[in-house]
DNA sequence: AGAGAACCGTACCGTACGGTACGGAGAATG
DNA sequence: CATTCTCCGTACCGTACGGTACGGTTCTCT
């Protein structure tokens, strides 16, 4: 009985097989990463890659959607939390993103998706954001919600908010690293420029007695 | 007497050439933009292509350049200045900043370069960050030091306080637009946007009596 | 043990690209 | 008019890719 895998429930030897193909992405680009190239890296069969994901662009969504499920998502505490412990987890989590960005992989498919958005359908650039970054914006927006909930932060736009954290963490690191600039945290370590920007942070959301600074 | 176009020097015949090349870029990505497919829509020879950029990478990089050399730089002024002026005019570097990473032809190139990134020499990513973002540097920290000089705001890193304002204006924008996401101004204006960011950098940086939240 | 499925390795096909070669048309020069 | 130069249009070549087909091998289930 083959058991049916219901949707896209993957063999190991396929979660394998998505392995070597996320490293000849890393290694050489999109046009590193071809069928013949990924058969004879992963030991397997042309004819398998096809009967297993379609085609070439089945494969390369499989690996957008194996990457992302990698990725869990943040935790999240529900009530309510002391100042302090919400700083932490507000760099924990500025951190994180930062991590996950500069990571190899993480480039690479961005990359990807990025050379084939002009492409009609695009459904590579929506399933990258859709997958990788839902998660990330989740957490980080209940971190704010608990955080406002709390009385350290106020605002009155959430989502705005949200990326206000998210360029001064990220500012244009992320296109700069994607563009293939080595060095781009400037001698800063990824620690440090993730506190940095959440000082920031704080100095325009935090709650202030007889100050409004915040409140733009 | 061929007259010997000294280095880059572009007659008027190639530089159309050029400008077709970024509208079959730009109307259908890095695949859309072969030699032949360009020698037909330009009404030129694929010999005269290879005559004029030497191989495929060459005219990529012409097509940089001929690019940067569109946008002009910005206007310095290098004395003091009003308060408000300076305002408006961080606020123009803003709207240009927006105006310039959200134009199509802008887009284009920036997913090629982004595509070539994982090659190596990475010719492509490298002279588009010199020709096109230098000159925007430029401006924006000849900006910064003049605000400064005119007591309007401080800083202690002159090139850490212009990524803020980088990333407070652009947020994670840039990076959805290449991902081929619409409406990532989320109904909001450019001028708004821009509006919106510089009154964030003045809460950060703005000089005030008895207050040192901007001396981060 | 025997049947059947899954799979590997290889060969194969059609296509499309980058790059080159060639014939001919027009323009300038003498 | 003859010469030369630039350029267009087309044809051509080698290569490499996406996708398919097939023989042989291993594994599984009964």
């Amino acid at each position: 009985m083959p058991e049916r895998q219901s949707r896209e429930e993957l063999t190991p030897r396929q979660r394998d097989v998505l392995e070597r193909a996320l490293e000849l992405l890393v290694a050489g680009g999109e046009k590193a990463l071809t069928t013949s190239g990924l058969a004879r890296a992963a030991n397997c069969s042309k004819e398998s890659l096809y009967k297993w994901f379609g085609d070439r662009d089945g494969l390369l969504a499989a690996m957008i959607a194996h990457q992302a499920s990698k990725v869990r998502g943040f935790t999240d505490t529900g009530g309510t939390m002391r100042r302090d412990v919400f700083e932490t987890h507000l760099r924990g989590f500025a951190e994180d993103l930062l991590r996950v960005l500069s990571g190899e992989v993480s480039l690479a498919l961005n990359r990807l998706a990025i050379g084939q958005a002009s492409r009609e359908g695009n459904r590579l650039g929506a399933l990258l954001v859709e997958q990788g970054r839902r998660r990330i914006d989740q957490a980080a927006t209940r971190l704010l919600e608990a955080g406002k909930r709390s009385g350290h932060i106020h605002y009155d736009d959430l989502d705005d908010t949200y990326r206000t954290l998210y360029g001064l963490i990220v500012r244009d690191m992320h296109v700069r690293m994607l563009l293939g600039e080595k060095g781009v945290f400037g001698g800063r370590s990824l620690e440090a420029q993730a506190a940095h920007a959440i000082r920031q942070f704080f100095a325009l959301y935090e709650v202030r007695e007889k100050e409004t600074a915040g409140r733009l």
